[in-house]
DNA sequence: ACCTTTTAAATGCATGATGATACAATTAAA
DNA sequence: TTTAATTGTATCATCATGCATTTAAAAGGT
């Protein structure tokens, strides 16, 4: 009985395992093929354009995207260098050890188009049945 | 109205995304602490021991574990070479291009510990309300 | 039988992630 | 002030992964 419960749970996790994966995949894919970006670079752009003045420190933003601090100041410095001008780099003059990441607005442009690739993606694959409310009543209890 | 659901899309999906992220962050840091095995690995290991004869080849575990063909090979090699005994790489005699990578009984016995460690994480994730209920019927529908 | 094509796995190489460490600026204490 | 500890980033070494290529075996067409 026990077993049986565990073998569930167990198995329930794989099946969300793949569920995000293959989400996960075709998102890279799409915004690698059709913006040049990564998903997690997409991340970025999202969550800066989102705060008020379109700035973020690293620390911020290595917690929204998930990622380690090395990780998240190293795909900063590879963006600003590789999509010209999606963002800049500056330091902030009250705390003189932080950096602001900062959207431009040609960021601001190129994340609405990017933006209209992930919706499409999305829509078709959460758009299904009232899988919305489920999906947030489980997000809810997590 | 269509931005506000499409930004519902990607919020709902954002949140999916960090509870995914951290369950297997926790997964990941107790089977490296009490067991020396990563999550991939522990896969390997699951999913062999789910087989009638404990023994699949590469390109089975490739697709069940999601990873690309280089890296369940290399995976594989390093977990024969580094968990001493915990399972075996054959040449399959039938095919002499395949290989069978076979769980011993100690692969078992690791596993069955192992799965210990799991099944509490996900228990104490995945436990609560009727969310198993729910899981499901999601996990249908997509 | 012989040669071509396909298939399974291994390998070289480039990339991106992490942890440990270094460095610079800030804060707190003496 | 000077000094010690903390904090924010950058850099380094290491490692896992994916892509492209290679090797070896099997299958198929002549």
């Amino acid at each position: 009985m026990k077993n049986n419960q565990e073998k569930k749970y167990l198995d329930n996790w794989l099946s969300i395992t793949n569920i995000q994966m293959g989400i996960t995949n075709e998102l890279e894919s799409a915004l690698q093929k059709n913006h040049n970006l990564s998903l997690k670079e997409f991340y970025v752009l999202y969550f800066l354009s989102k705060t008020s003045d379109k700035q973020l420190r690293l620390q911020q933003l290595q917690d929204m995207v998930g990622l380690s601090q090395s990780a998240i100041s190293r795909l900063v410095v590879r963006l600003e260098a590789k999509s010209c001008g999606v963002l800049q780099r500056q330091i902030c003059e009250d705390d003189r050890r932080g950096i602001y990441t900062r959207l431009t607005t040609l960021g601001e442009e190129k994340l609405q188009i990017s933006l209209n690739t992930v919706h499409e993606i999305l829509q078709s694959a959460l758009s299904k049945g009232n899988l919305q409310e489920e999906l947030q009543s489980l997000i809810q209890k997590l």
